[in-house]
DNA sequence: CAATGGGATTGAATCGTTTCAAGCTCGAGG
DNA sequence: CCTCGAGCTTGAAACGATTCAATCCCATTG
């Protein structure tokens, strides 16, 4: 493999002059640069990452964690998430490092090999907690870092999120525009700050619309198909009367809609359904599934801005995205 | 941050000594190792990648590359396969670089780009077409790497593959012996390798099981739910009889299973069916989906296990995973 | 008691960059 | 014709680890 003083042997020039050309630091005669250009493409040369790395003490590189204990990330959402940042990565010319971790414990130690170890520059962190102990640790030890949602201090930290509580009023508002007025809502436990937002934006929604708050409307299950429904058959079975249901992921849409045909009262038809997040399976759902989209590629963008402001010390601003309501045959 | 000086001058050693002690070669009297791993632990020591890189030229770093183009891996399968490496590559203390590509043509470059410039020691193939142009230019360069799948030649290459032909050998016989005798096939694009072995696989069962192989049963359709539910719509359409339904992913099975509701012939009384992954969302389906279960854990293992012996310069031998029948109420 | 030998330790070179300070070239101005 | 300085270019010193060869220590043996 070639490396810097070869391509400079060839271009006739110093090492120096190569890197100079390489970064665009220091001035080259443009003659120069094109004979240093001509040599690195003649030579298939590429600048060896460690070296660089040990000089410039940066790695360029964004670690990702993936939880994998509990609550291993299966829904479909996550991979969408992965692609966004992939993509994002590829545009600032930096690299993805994925991480993952059985030990819920154990993260945070796996957090500070990574870093300590200049792997990674900075991490990004996902599925956020009310209270997460991971920033406070992130902060305490001065690593950098941007977390995609929020906790519930909202404490001065950098992030990215969509904002679940505006989604939601929207969706109220769309239901209640078309007359609505029992909207069922399937939460999950709160222990996720996206799905606290979203619960309360439903909340607003309702008051917002004027229309009463029934407890009973509200339902928590767990984050997955399944648990939409469970929740939503227990709702039916109960007998509480609604004629919309909102669910906080598309997941838990998916099964509420699967709960209702069951029960022979056709999503769509007799009850509108909304979810929120707009995964590839939502259009493709029996009826397609109405939801709040978030924007991916915005998100990603986002992300990655706000990493490279952190891992350069700045302070980057909070990021709120807006979702979309994506109308489809379901609401 | 600490180096290795820092630990040598605190324990009293040489920073050869602390090398040997970190890395277990050269012979070290137990009592100053035990001083150096308490100056390391003490110090919070971690050696500099970028620096051990430079030196043993080896990143401890497998790519990935996630193909964003064309056919977005939008499969919850992948979000699997993505957990189950990142276990695997956490057990062998490796760490996963994961890029995208949007541009089917540029990966090749991504890829002499990552390897050229030492950020990987070597790839990770997924999603393998039958005629995957990937494998000749990484041969051609010398390049480690190891396949999730094998293409059409099996030319001599390291790869991991389950055995999609046996295990829908297995789900014919299954059928077979409950008395099915016309079992539908929806099947995808030849393109892709797995593809054209499970539809093997299915003939070859349906061959061994002595029933007539009827060409209307098979249908092609694309490798998302919404495919597999045109082709069954179709099929129902067409009035092709039949009483079972094999699909070639669990994604697609259950865009069918949504078909034969609306049709009015429930799945899992009227028609059996079985997909083909088990996926998350194969458990939650209704009725419960029977599938072939890809043994993610072994699948994770074997590949990076596989790779690092061909990092190392040795040649792998390939490794075929049975698939395991698991059994739910949709057959 | 001196020589020997093997295990433990160390000094120094090296990996491939970046970057500072110093050097070179050449045209303009005195 | 010399000096000066701007603009390019370069030599060499890091960055933080690994590893070979050399040295040191100490117990054993003749």
């Amino acid at each position: 493999m070639p490396t810097i003083r070869d391509v400079a042997r060839r271009a006739g020039v110093s090492p120096a002059t190569v890197s100079y050309v390489l970064n665009n630091s220091g001035p080259v005669r443009p003659e120069t640069r094109e004979r240093v250009l001509r040599a690195i493409a003649e030579l298939g040369y590429h600048p060896h990452a460690g070296a660089r790395q040990l000089k410039r003490r940066r790695t360029d590189t964004l670690g990702l964690i993936l939880p994998t204990g509990e609550r291993r990330l299966s829904d479909p959402f996550f991979l969408e998430l992965i692609h966004a940042l992939g993509d994002a990565c590829a545009v600032h010319q930096l690299d993805l490092l994925i991480a993952t971790c059985r030990d819920p414990a154990a993260d945070l130690r796996l957090i500070d090999r990574l870093y300590k170890g200049r792997r990674v520059d900075g991490f990004l962190l996902i599925d956020l907690r009310r209270r997460d102990p991971r920033i406070a640790h992130l902060q305490a030890a001065g690593i950098p870092f941007v977390a995609f949602g929020r906790t519930e201090a909202d404490g001065a930290f950098p992030w990215v999120d969509v904002d679940g509580a505006a989604g939601m009023r929207q969706a109220v508002a769309y239901l209640a525009g078309k007359g609505h007025r029992r909207i069922a809502y399937l939460s999950a436990p709160l222990t996720f700050t996206f799905v606290y937002h979203r619960l309360e934006g439903y909340r607003q929604g309702m008051q917002a619309a004027g229309l009463p708050l029934d407890e009973r409307l509200i339902r928590s299950a767990r984050l997955t198909m399944e648990g939409g429904y469970e929740a939503a058959r227990a709702l039916l079975a109960e007998g509480v009367p609604f004629t919309a249901l909102l669910a906080a992921t598309d997941l838990m849409a998916l099964g509420a809609m699967r709960a209702l045909h069951e029960a022979g009262r056709a999503p769509g038809r007799e009850v509108a359904v909304i979810g929120f997040d707009d995964i590839p399976l939502a259009a493709q759902a029996h009826p397609p599934l109405t939801t709040l989209r978030q924007p991916m590629d915005q998100i990603g963008e986002a992300l990655v801005r706000a990493w490279l402001a952190a891992v350069n010390g700045e302070q980057p601003e909070p990021v709120l995205l807006p979702p979309t309501l994506i109308l489809r045959e379901s609401a």
